[in-house]
DNA sequence: TCCATTTATATGAAAAATCATATACCGAAC
DNA sequence: GTTCGGTATATGATTTTTCATATAAATGGA
């Protein structure tokens, strides 16, 4: 018998924990995204217009979890690709604001559609349900 | 009065949830870290070890969630810096164990400490141990 | 109006992470 | 013991991300 190694503190620790669960299951996915190369950015870019907002550089920051020099760059490509457009906010005109394209819509639709299969595959509703009770509070740091 | 704009998918998706919480509830620990100049990497392998485990490269990379090339360069720095030590495992020779040194134990025991002392200002107690209990089959995955 | 301050995005330079691959080693089959 | 396939770590090249800063525009006074 193994002698007794004493508890590891990132066991018990809740931010490790969700830092962990989060990357195992988002990994599943990004697995099966990969597979139909599509790159993580695009998904999360899309998924956070889906289906039909106007977002500003910095809202697309705060949702997809990327430092906004980063998402004008990713917002460059996706734009160069026709998934999406921006425009000037004519209220603020520091402001882009994004939105999706018809293709974009459509290549919106059919991810998060596989996206919501995932989910129900991870969790019972139920339990995902209370899983996103308890989220939710903390998201909106 | 503003027109009904329509919920977003990401609104209601569990895996976006939990990758917002993690990186609010994480963002403000490591804000702090940042303050007293840690970097993200060394409080991660630190509390990996902490208070005493030997771990591979390959189980540090599954803790701290990186990549092996990554945990590889990163393990090389603390090393550097002393606050670990590597060593052949003996019974396989291709592994490399990490472990914590004396300064580095001890770096590792007061970063733990206010990391417990924000987890209890996140969550009460309670609240705490249910969030970890639904999150912890998750994480094994 | 003018100026100072703050906010939103863009961009060049630098840093960090990753991919592809090399090396070293293990274990099993023969 | 030799070979083959698989596993663990290391490393060069590349990509991705970020930092620092610039530009442009809004905001709140003097």
């Amino acid at each position: 018998m193994l002698a007794f190694m004493g508890a590891r503190f990132t066991d018990d620790y809740l931010l490790f924990l969700m830092a962990q669960a989060s990357a195992a299951i988002s990994g599943e996915f990004h697995r099966w995204l990969a597979a139909e190369g599509v790159p993580v950015a695009t998904w999360r870019i899309l998924a956070s217009l889906h289906p039909d907002a106007a977002l500003t550089i910095g809202e697309l920051c705060a949702s997809c979890l990327a430092k906004q020099p980063t998402m004008t760059r990713m917002v460059d490509r996706l734009t160069r690709e026709g998934l999406i457009r921006r425009a000037t906010d004519p209220d603020d005109r520091r402001r882009v604001t994004v939105r999706l394209t018809e293709s974009g819509r459509a290549r919106a639709a059919s991810l998060s559609a596989e996206a919501r299969a995932h989910e129900a595959r991870v969790l019972p509703a139920d339990q995902a349900a209370a899983l996103k009770e308890m989220l939710r509070p903390l998201a909106r740091r």
